[in-house]
DNA sequence: GGGCCGATCAAG
DNA sequence: TTGATCGGCCCA
């Protein structure tokens, strides 16, 4: 395993988040290079975290060491992945929201169904991303470090970081003042930004 | 025990 | 823009 990957994750998880953007990650026959990642404070007033209401049986692995998996089903049929960070009881987390397949990409494509194939589409999107590697809640729980299921490694090349762009986090209604999604500039498997829109408020008529 | 709504996606 | 579809969590 990689001590510099278990160093990084083991930090803060907006510091954690940008060193995980050009890593790859692999599961089910694919591989996915990282572009796109969001940061999630655990318990400590952010209110868009999965633990901001303390610990349940459903997040009770972002309260553990860093380095594992949290995944989780929502919306009632897609998975998505988070990889546990800083210190123990913080419940610290980045949610891992797109890259490009850079191996498999037979596989990962086999397993989306698309109507029109597009390759860059395949893992742009965290429920997309998971649904190209096969990633559910099997991984729910599992290390990252060590020749698991599912497994991250560092970029194959070093990420520059004048490429990281920074900004608010996707679908999230509190904290939006924080800037805490990062991605690659100019990567095409970057997900599109979508400001977050209430389901009941007034829209914005023009 | 009931109801609401979500860190979403794909098609109309 | 909307339907699909399930489980966690709050409230009664």
């Amino acid at each position: 395993m990689s001590q510099e990957l278990a160093d990084l994750l083991a930090g803060p998880a907006e510091v954690a988040a940008r060193g995980l953007l050009g890593c790859r990650l692999t599961a089910g026959g694919a591989t996915v290079r990282l572009s796109e990642v969001e940061a999630y404070a655990g318990t400590s007033g952010d209110p868009a975290s999965h633990a901001h209401r303390g610990r349940t049986p459903r997040n009770s692995v972002m309260f553990g060491p860093p380095g594992y998996a949290y995944t989780y089903f929502t919306y009632g049929m897609h998975w998505c992945i988070n990889v546990v960070c800083g210190p123990e009881d913080d419940a610290a987390a980045v949610l891992l929201r797109a890259g490009e397949v850079v191996d498999g990409v037979e596989t990962a494509r086999a397993r989306r169904r698309l109507r029109v194939p597009d390759d860059r589409q395949l893992a742009r999107g965290p429920a997309r991303l998971c649904s190209a590697l096969g990633i559910d809640g099997a991984a729910y729980g599992t290390y990252l470090l060590g020749g698991g299921p599912v497994t991250l490694l560092p970029p194959a090349t070093p990420v520059p970081e004048d490429l990281i762009r920074s900004g608010p986090r996707v679908g999230v209604t509190g904290g939006h003042d924080t800037p805490w999604r990062f991605w690659l500039k100019g990567d095409p498997t970057v997900s599109e930004y979508r400001r977050h829109v209430p389901k009941r408020s007034s829209r914005t008529r023009t």
